[in-house]
DNA sequence: GAATTAATGCAACCAAATTGCATCATGACT
DNA sequence: AGTCATGATGCAATTTGGTTGCATTAATTC
């Protein structure tokens, strides 16, 4: 993606267009997995550490990003590649983690199915599923 | 539960029968949604919170309660009232966490639909759903 | 009941995340 | 382009959630 997209995206999500944040959006877009926060705080280190909080919750309150929850406590970031905006996000993708090389996906092609819960009001769905990866399958049967 | 259940409980996975057990115990038993940390620590405010994390860590490792990832970063604890050992857990129950009352629940009634993933090995999966539950979308309708 | 082993409480510590505030940059307007 | 209001950034300080070490106390085994 080129410069003048990233500043695109941005001003679509009443954004300001600010270096971090151009660099913060290209880390997303050039990496085929979720991110941690550590990931980031790695990748950018020129930022402060407090920018990159802030960049990420005003990404993830513009609908730019999605936070996805794991069982080990440590959230991730991933792109929202749906509408999302301000108003709110509308996911319903399945999120794999990976045990071996530790990476959370989101998996836009497949879908949470739909759960029918009688007396209860159903607003979101949220699947992460853990197991293995294909990289990691495949390097596994490679030796 | 009667107090020699909870003992009974303990010896079974293995645990020495203490004060703070019995109490946390009972606590989880005695109430129908899953309790995070912050619930414990002020319903049972003599024992010291490390003591309670030890509690915790402890009854996870022996298969008497399971940690439920949320989205907010704030783990809750359930019971398992499946065959939970210290070999390992194995739920494939539905979680749902209300946005009313912020409760999050156990529903041991819905498993969590197996997902296909070609390509992947898939291990777990975790589902949680959020909306309203029962309770609050009756005295929202009772008004 | 004595010995062994584990649980508890306290203090200190550590890491993750947040807040306040001064400074700097962006975007709107002339 | 230049000015101004507003928002973004960086630093320091603080808060929060959780852990570790260790001495004391309690539970289990014999």
């Amino acid at each position: 993606m080129k410069y003048s997209e990233y500043k695109k995206l941005l001003k679509d999500h009443t954004l300001r267009i600010t270096d971090c944040r151009i660099n913060v959006l290209e880390k997303f877009y050039n990496t085929t997995h979720a991110l941690s926060f550590k990931n980031l705080e790695d990748a950018l280190s020129d930022y402060d550490r407090v920018t990159l909080y802030r960049t990420l919750s005003s990404f993830i309150e513009k609908g730019l990003l999605h936070r996805i929850p794991s069982d080990d406590g440590y959230a991730s970031y991933g792109l929202c590649r749906e509408d999302c905006t301000e108003g709110g996000h509308h996911h319903d993708h399945v999120h794999f983690k990976c045990n071996v090389c530790g990476h959370i996906e989101c998996l836009p092609a497949y879908h949470v199915p739909k759960v029918e819960l009688p007396g209860y009001e159903v607003n979101e769905q949220n699947l992460i599923v853990s197991g293995v990866c294909k990289i990691c399958r495949k390097s596994f049967n490679g030796e």
